[in-house]
Parts: C-alpha cells; structure tokens; sequence
RNA sequence: GCCGGGAUGGCGGAAUUGGUAUACGCGUUGGACUCAAAAUCCAAUGAUGGCAACGUCGUGAGGGUUCGACUCCCUCUCCCGGCACCA
C-alpha cells in the first residue's frame, strides 16, 4: 500500500483527486473489494433459511435519460447502512434492486429522438446500473427486475384480470383530466392546482370511456389497517387526509309536488333545522329534469358553462360563488319549509352525492353564496363565542324544535335516529378517495389484456396468452384523439373473441405507471418464477417488507396503492399478508449547493459516479448520511465532502501506524466503548449523522496524545469492534484495513459487536455546579457519589464560595450524575 | 383556510427524560513544516467587557411555569411540506 502517494498526473484513468497527497487510494480499494462482493455472492439473500429474515425495500428507480441523482443515493446507502448491520446480526437479508421503467419521459424522449423507448430504456438502465454499483451497494442484484420485462408485466396484467375478474375494474365513461401538452388522460392525483403533475400545463376535462379500478371498495380497511403499521407519523397523517373519511347522514328531500327526491350528504344534520335552501351539482343528474320551464334557458347555459371550467378555476376561492335558481322547491323533511333548489358549482358531482342542503349560518361557503344571493340565514347553534359571522364549530343547538338545548354532538345522534326511523334519511360515512383510473393513451405502458366483441363485450384474453406483448409501432406520438397510439395498429387490434371467436378489438389503452411499482416488493421475493408471480411459500417467509424507505413525494398514492393491490390480492389469496410493510421512513430531498432544488437547467446537478472517481464512494456515502437528520431536506456542500474524506484519511492512517506499533497498544476499552453504543443507537433511530459525527469524535479522541505524550493504540479487539462497526458506513475501507489487519474474509462475515455494559461505566465524571441556577464550576466525582460529597467538592472551587459568601443556603438540589444546584438567598 | 414539521454561531447541524447550549463537520484567524505553495500538524474561533481570574448577554419575538427551559405552557411572526369549495 502506497502510503505517500504523489498525484498521479500521468495515469489517465486516475483524475487527481483535488488537493490530497497523502491519502488512500480509493479507487483501487473500491473496485477489488466490489468485485471480491461480486465473486463470493456475498448480498444474495438466501430463499431457504432457518435464519430470521429481513426484508429492507427502497423505492426502486426510474431510470431516467438523466442517470443517477444525488438524492437517489440517500435513500439506497441509509438502508444499505441497516442491511449490513442486520446481516452481521445474523439476520437473513433481502435488499433488492429493480426498475420502474414504464413511463412518459421515456416515452418522450424516445418520441423526440427517433428512437424506440425499449432500446431507451435498456440504455437509461445500464448507465444507472452502473453508477449504483460504483456506490457499493449491498444489493442482491441476482434478484433485479424491470417492469418493461414481458416476463415481469406479465403479471402485471395478470393482476388487473384478478382485479377484473372480481368485478374491481370496470370501464366509465366520465370526465377526465386531459392534458393537451401530454396528450393524456390524468388521474385526479396526477393534478396538481389544476396542472399536468408531468408538465405543468393547464388540464382541460375530456369525455372518456376509462377503466377504473374500484379502490373505494377498499378505503375503510385502507385507513383502519393504519393501526397495525409503523409508518412515520406524518405519512400516516397523509394517509388518512387522503382516504379522507367523514361521519355524517343522508338526508332526503321530496321535490316540492313532484316524484323525485334529492338525497344530500351532510357531517351536520343537527343544522337541519338551519336548511334554508339546497344546492345541486351542476352535473347532477335530476339538473334535466326538475327544472322549471321558465328557469330552463338560465340553468342550461350555465352548466355549459361549468362544463368548460376547469376544477382549477371551479376550486379557485378568490373568485365569488356563482349559481343559478331551478325555479323548484324542495321540502325540509324535519320542518315541511319549502327551500329553493339552486344549481352552483361551488358543490361537487364526485363527492358524497352531488347535492347539499345548504346551511349558512354554520358554514362558511353557505354563509358567502347566501348574502351574494340574499337567501334567508337561520341561526340554530349557539356559539360560546359570540361571532357574527358564521359559526362553523360546536355549541347548543336552538331555533330547531325537539333538538334545542342539545350539544352538536348529543343533536346529530337524535336527528339521525328520527331520520332513520322516519326513513328520510340515515347515517352516513363519505370518503374523499375515488375509484382509481387506470387508463392510459399512451404507448409505453403494459397493454391491458382485454378484447372487446360486440357480442360478449369485454373479455379477458385466456391467462394462458399472457404476457401480451407491446408490439412494435410505426409512431409512438399520442393523438390527439385521444387514442393510444396502439389504435393505428390495425394488425394488433383486430383479433377474435377468446369466448365466441367472432372478430374483436383489442383494448388499445394501457396501464398507468403506478401499475408496475403497486406490486413489485412482491416479485424480489421469487423474481424468476415464470409459474406464479412468487410462489407463497416464499412469500410466506419474507412478507411483509420490514422497512421501506423513499421520499414523502410516494407517501400518498404510491404508498396507497400498492397497500390497495396487496390486500386485494390477499383477499384472493395470494399473498398472505394484509399490509405490505411494516415500517415506512422516508428520506428528505437533497437541494442544490444554492439551496434550491437541483435541475439540468439551473444547472446546479450533482452526479454521484464524479464524486465517486474523485473523492471515493465510501467519502460519498458517509457523507451522505452526515449531512442532516434522514427525514429533512439538506443542501449539498462540497465542503462537508472534504470533512467527511478527511476523516476517512485520518482512520486509514491510524490503522497504518498501529500496524507498525504493536507495543504501544494498550487496552482503551473505557474510552472506545461508549461510543460505540452511540453507533449502534443512532443507526437504531436513524440518526446516520450524528453515528458518523460519533465515528469522528471517536477519531479525534484516539488521535489525542496521553499524558506522557504517546499515540494511543487501542487493543487488537477493540480495533476490530471499531472497523466492524464501520464497516456498514464505509464497507470498502473497513475491509481493505480488515486485510491489512491480518485479518481472512470479509467483515461482513463477522458478527456484529456486543456493546460490553462494564465498559461503559465511568470512573468519574464532571458535573456542573450552579449557585442560583448559574454554572459556577465543574466538578469531578464518582457517578455515584452522595449528595455530600458533591456539596465537599464543590466547597473546594473558590469561585463557588465566592458566590456563597454571606449568603444563606436555602435549598440544594443534587441530581446523582447529572447536576448540583446551590439555591442561597 | 385546514393538517403536519421547523426557526440554535459566519455556514450545515448536535444537545438523552427539563440538568454545563453550540458536539461533529466546514469556514476563518494565527503558528509549525516548506525556497514557496498545496497538503498535513498545533492553537484560537457565539457576542461583549477585562491584562487576567472572571463577568454580562445569548437558541425567531413577547410572556409564563421551574432551583434550573433550545426542551414544557400561552400569544405572535416567519419558513418548509401536504391537502384544499370534500358539504
């Protein structure tokens, strides 16, 4: 090992790494210990184990044109810290690797490039491979998988015939986001403020025929089963606001001298009372029929226009509510009042049952489209605070008959029973979540495995036909037709009926990306199984996920969707599990060095395999974790890097000399030991920086000359205690030292250290006195010492009696270990 | 508007259960080594007063609880993330 090594100018392959002399050669350790990985098969995790086994999932990546962002790393190296740690617990490891290629970007740019989005793909893969193997993950890379894969979306599109099957997909035609830009029809979660999540444009609503997926079916458990997860709190959170669930009661209305009946959803029957009118959709079904003819000009011309608005400007609060009279009356079923029936836009058609009675003095949009419109405002709760205004919170409900002098709560649970009993109405439990659409017109997708014949109607192609290949086409430009550009593909179209074999159409819509990632933590269990998507057995062995980590961008449809699949398919029973993971943690993004996010354009990108030439993965990945806390954002700096490297130095170093000095090791356990504990109970909590800022001080502390001005060399065990517990934060110089130590096989091999509780008992420690609450002096004494003895040595520092001159001791409060506090007066 | 999370030196950030605020890293300053530079090593580094011992102030703002508050409570300001006419 060269210890002083000159800048090497005149090797090209070797890029002079900044201003470092002496230093490790990272390069070359990196490369043989990967390989040396590679050859013993050391990360494969094994399928038939009596060990206890540990199953740590990262979002696995889209492989874009870009490579690999520094972010993506932060994820994959704090699982791969944990991985490590587990398999030297003697834990049975998976940590698997894929590709979540489907999708549009790809598309995309496969569309500008001229090129074919499956050779794009293969590419963007094999650079993304390569920059993550530079990183010396501990990837089972045997297990690798990619949704593009016919052999993988096979059973992608095996699973939505399952979905099909149990009557879960169906196709509706319906409003849909279109996105012209995109040429593409958006789920609601795909919006974002009224815009393409993907561009950014401006969504417009198109009348589609789509398929659906009924998650709704799901919410109540979806949202229940989040008692029996770890989940961090604020995912959780997001969760539930998602699912979105409230507790109310559907209260009918008769038209006034008319058959049909307008069923309302409320959370606050108990205003039933303070109805003093009632609002449908514009898009609500009895809008065609109950209006009266006089009105029938005014309500047509404005659901033309709410049709063209966008729910960007529908949802948009600035602007003043708008609406339009029917000319119609309902009855107020709890009272008989006749209440006007208008038509506003400010009520949904998608949610509860696109009608509202409408209660103004207890709720705010009511209370803003009543004044505009002058309707009559009923106060029927009396507040605590005496506002003017509207009061949407609880009190004692007043003005509404049987129901006065009830509290909110006490009121609905009567007005539900009368309603219920009376059969005008009943309790109700609405969720914001809506039926998934999972149909896109777009090419780079997995086809949905559906004929179309005009005797039979939908039918699944036989399973046995699966995978239904993505053919080849001329042109991959979506339409603007709104067609998949499968449509043009005559050949591929026309085929027979699976059932009567009459001629049939193809489905020429494919399947959203979310389909290949809902599902995939299941196909790393068994991902060459061309039988079964994984064989239960083996599921049985490794599900559910023990910890899954990705960023807070996933924890909302990702994370529900993927929970949704799972439990259908447990419900058919194939996986044997309800809730996919265990745990889920996220990662906070890594901003640019300007403290904004990084971007090609701005041109503030970091590329991970540089950093990995120039300064080695294991400064990379240290520093990665060193940062910041895991779960928050943190902005890159080149600076730290250096630190983080130079500590690396610094232990490459330390280990040379305490090669060449045996005699002056000594047993240092005392020292090292407690902070090896702290090691081990950040990587427990997550706390990647303050283990590595551990390490430093560790560092530091054995680099401090003892009293005779001597190195101290810690005890052979202890060092190898150290370089084991290193190993998961810097796997390629742990080992390289681990060799030069003498040392056979891999530190992976070896048992994680015991942390040793005699050890960490200390001598004696410094305690801060304080007079009045101010720190006057530090004292040192035994951890146990009694009250007495603190109160003797704090007596012997002058600058505590200075402060106790003349004065009274009124109180002392000694807490053993921790603090000695002198109250005078 | 609602929900969640924050605010600590010049910078990124530590601080266990309320117990010496600023660990660790970066930067800066001074010194050693060198013809010189880089690298490395040593020292200093919250503000302020003092030759020093030491003092005063100090964790977004204001108040409170406590022997003691970055930590708990109340009020407010600002920032970040999520949701948003969801009845």
């Amino acid at each position: 090992m060269v210890r002083f090594f000159v800048q090497n100018f005149f090797d090209p392959t070797l890029r002079p790494c900044y201003h470092l002399v002496r230093m490790y050669h990272h390069q070359e350790i990196e490369t043989k210990w990967q390989k040396r990985w590679e050859e013993a098969g050391l990360f494969h995790a094994k399928d038939q184990s009596d060990l206890p086994k540990f199953y740590a999932l990262i979002e696995f990546p889209y492989p874009s044109g870009a490579g690999l962002h520094i972010g993506h790393p932060r994820s994959y190296t704090a699982l791969d810290v944990i991985a490590r740690k587990r398999r030297m617990e003697g834990y049975n490891v998976l940590y698997p690797i894929g590709w979540d290629a489907f999708g549009l970007p790809t598309e995309n740019y496969a569309i500008k490039n001229k090129r074919k989005p499956q050779d794009v793909t293969t590419e963007n893969i094999a650079t993304f491979k390569h920059q993550l193997q530079m990183l010396g993950l501990s990837f089972d890379w045997s297990r690798e998988i990619n949704t593009t894969d016919p052999a993988y979306y096979k059973w992608t599109q095996w699973m939505f015939l399952q979905f099909y099957k149990a009557g879960l997909a169906y196709k509706a035609k319906m409003a849909i986001n279109w996105c012209p830009a995109c040429k593409i029809g958006l789920a609601n979660e795909e919006v974002v403020n009224g815009c393409c999540e993907r561009c950014g444009g401006k969504v417009e609503k198109r009348e589609k025929e789509q398929w659906m997926i009924a998650i709704t079916k799901y919410a109540d458990r979806l949202l229940a089963d989040l008692e029996n997860v770890n989940y961090l709190p604020k995912i959780k959170k997001q969760q539930e606001h998602w699912i979105g669930r409230s507790e109310g009661a559907e209260v009918m209305f008769q038209v006034d001298g008319r058959e049909e009946k307008i069923t309302v959803f409320t959370t606050r029957p108990d205003t039933l009372f303070g109805a003093t009118y009632v609002v449908l959709a514009p898009e609500h079904p009895l809008v065609s029929t109950i209006v009266s003819e006089s009105q029938k000009a005014v309500v047509t011309k404005y659901v033309a226009l709410a049709k063209q608005k966008s729910d960007l400007d529908r949802a948009d609060e600035e602007k003043e509510k708008t609406g339009v009279e029917t000319g119609v009356f309902a009855i107020n079923p709890v009272n008989n009042e006749k209440i006007p029936i208008w038509i506003a836009d400010y009520v949904m058609m998608g949610y509860g049952t696109g009608a509202i009675m409408a209660v103004p003095a207890h709720d705010d949009r009511d209370f803003a489209f009543a004044k505009k419109y002058e309707l009559p405002i009923i106060e029927v709760v009396r507040s605590e605070l005496n506002t003017q205004a509207c009061w949407c919170g609880d009190g004692v409900v007043m003005n509404s008959g049987f129901l006065d002098g009830f509290s909110t709560a006490k009121a609905k649970e009567k007005i539900t029973t009368w309603l219920t009993n009376k059969q005008l109405g009943k309790s109700s439990v609405q969720y914001k979540l809506r039926d998934w659409v999972f149909s896109r017109q777009r090419y780079w997708g997995e086809p949905i495995p559906l004929v179309h014949c005009e005797k039979c109607g939908w039918v699944p192609i036989p399973e046995q036909e699966l995978p239904l290949i993505l053919p080849d086409v001329e042109k991959y430009e979506p339409t603007d037709t709104g067609e998949s550009p499968l449509a043009s593909m005559e050949d591929w179209v026309n085929t027979i009926c699976p059932t009567c074999g009459a001629s049939a159409k193809r489905e020429t819509d494919t399947m959203p990306n979310w389909a290949g990632s809902s599902w995939y933590f299941l196909r790393y269990i068994d991902p060459h199984n061309d039988q079964a998507f994984a064989d239960f057995a083996k599921l049985k062995y490794w599900m559910p996920v023990d910890l899954y980590n990705g960023g807070m961008e996933h924890t909302n449809l990702h994370l529900l969707y993927s929970r949704f699949w799972n439990k259908f398919l447990c419900d058919q029973g194939h996986v044997p599990v309800s809730e996919p993971y265990l745990r889920r943690y996220s990662h906070g993004l890594i901003m640019a060095e300007d403290g904004h996010k990084m971007s090609k354009s701005k041109g503030n990108v970091v590329n991970p395999d540089e950093i990995v030439v120039e300064y080695g993965a294991d400064a990379l990945r240290m520093y990665i974790l060193f940062m910041g806390p895991f779960e928050e954002p943190v902005p890159w700096s080149k600076n730290g890097l250096v630190g983080v490297r130079r500590f690396l130095e610094k232990a490459d170093r330390y280990v040379q000399d305490w090669i060449e000095h045996p005699e002056a090791r000594q047993d240092l356990g005392k020292i090292v030991e407690p902070y090896l504990k702290r090691v081990n109970e950040d990587i427990e909590g997550f706390h990647f920086n303050t283990a590595v800022a551990t390490f430093m001080e560790l560092m530091n502390r054995l680099l401090e000359k003892d009293s005779k001005g001597k190195m101290m060399f810690v005890g052979e065990k202890q060092l190898q205690k150290i370089l084991c517990m290193l190993c998961p934060f810097a796997p390629h110089l742990a080992n390289e030292l681990w060799e030069r130590l003498g040392e056979k096989g891999f530190v992976e091999e070896q048992t994680w250290p015991t942390i040793e509780e005699a050890l960490l008992v200390q001598d004696t420690i410094e305690m801060a006195v304080q007079v009045n609450g101010k720190v006057r002096a530090t004292i040192r004494l035994s951890p146990n010492a009694i009250e007495e003895e603190a109160m003797v040595a704090a007596f012997t520092e002058g600058n505590v009696q200075k402060y106790l001159e003349g004065k009274e001791v009124r109180k002392v409060i000694y807490i053993q270990g921790k603090i000695l506090n002198i109250v005078v007066g």
